[in-house]
DNA sequence: CGCCTTTGACCCGCGC
DNA sequence: GCGCGGGTCAAAGGCG
């Protein structure tokens, strides 16, 4: 694996991670990506991100691994913040995702200080890692039902779900943040539409829901009950609209609002069909992630950690 | 008044 | 079959 390149997110150090995108419809066995950027299969937003963020892969580091196999790459870029992505596959594989202690510049990093809670995660996925077969299911949210409420649209999903038809589940995309806050701003308008206990933790478990109609996206967030500090952000299902942030227009693309926070989706967009990969970047931090080989069924996980 | 959060109830899948 | 846990619903209330 040592030569891969892949671009990661980039996100500014005076804020949590802006947007993100849950990964597009997958279907067969695509191949192991090399660059996040160039990973259609999965999510254009990826890319969009990925050039947006303009994040580089350093190909010098070798991939580390972790007892689930996954592969690590480190990548590094010029900002403060300190990311962890993970991308896991097919939902029959649990595999625990590794964390990353903050490098110091110039170092090359890792270790897994944040393993702990990012095994929490994983675990927690396990289970519905076993059962999708999302795949083209990750669009259904917004497509199956022609302009009803994704609410409505999921009863309706349920009730016309064949006995013994497993619940379908979209593809999942979720990311560690060190913050105080729980519900990070992303650009998108949540509507909290539920509140869970966790069990062995004392933080309990927010679900959100994308209040754009037609927009079927769910986010859960949750904090790692091994390191209060960090929130876990789950989010599932793609959008099916531009970030609301972005209508409002802002020629200051790449100093997202600090009273937003928003991400600049139209911004990621030009990047992305521009077809340009940003230039070097100052590297002063390591960012690893995990590449599981396997995306017929996707369960990402990225990681993130502030300084 | 519209939008949002809160929260108890409910549904469902899974393991025992 | 039963209990548990995760996820969702929906009524009620708060807030701007």
């Amino acid at each position: 694996m040592s030569g891969e390149k892949g671009r990661y997110f980039h996100h500014d150090s005076s804020f949590d991670p802006y947007s993100f995108f849950a990964p597009a419809a997958l279907s067969g066995d695509p191949p192991l990506f090399t660059d996040f950027a160039d990973f259609p299969q999965i999510s254009s937003d990826y890319g969009l991100l990925a050039r947006a963020f303009d994040l580089t892969c350093s190909p010098e580091h070798e991939p580390l691994r972790t007892d689930a196999g996954e592969r690590w790459k480190l990548a590094r870029d010029g900002f403060g913040t300190e990311l962890t992505a993970a991308v896991h596959g097919n939902h029959t594989e649990g595999a625990a995702v590794g964390g990353t202690t903050r490098a110091t510049a110039n170092s090359s990093a890792s270790s897994s200080s944040t393993e702990a809670a990012a095994e929490e995660v994983s675990g927690k996925h396990e289970k519905d890692q076993e059962d999708e077969e999302v795949v083209e299911e990750g669009k259904r949210g917004g497509d199956v039902d022609d302009g009803s409420d994704p609410e409505k649209a999921n009863k309706k999903l349920k009730k016309t779900m064949k006995k013994g038809e497993k619940r379908q589940r979209q593809p999942r995309f979720a990311f560690m943040t060190k913050s105080e806050v729980d519900h990070l701003e992303d650009g998108y308008r949540w509507r909290k539409y539920g509140q869970k206990a966790v069990k062995n933790s004392p933080y309990p478990r927010s679900y959100y829901r994308c209040t754009t109609q037609k927009c079927a996206v769910k986010k859960r967030v949750e904090r790692s009950c091994q390191d209060p500090a960090i929130v876990i952000t789950t989010y599932e299902g793609q959008h099916t609209h531009h970030c609301p942030a972005t209508v409002r227009g802002s020629s200051n693309l790449l100093e997202p609002s600090p009273a937003s926070s928003s991400f600049r989706h139209d911004f990621l967009f030009q990047q992305l069909h521009a077809g340009g990969v940003p230039g070097t970047m100052e590297p002063s931090h390591h960012y690893q992630q995990v590449l599981l080989p396997d995306y017929g069924l996707l369960q990402d996980m990225i990681s993130i950690r502030r300084s």
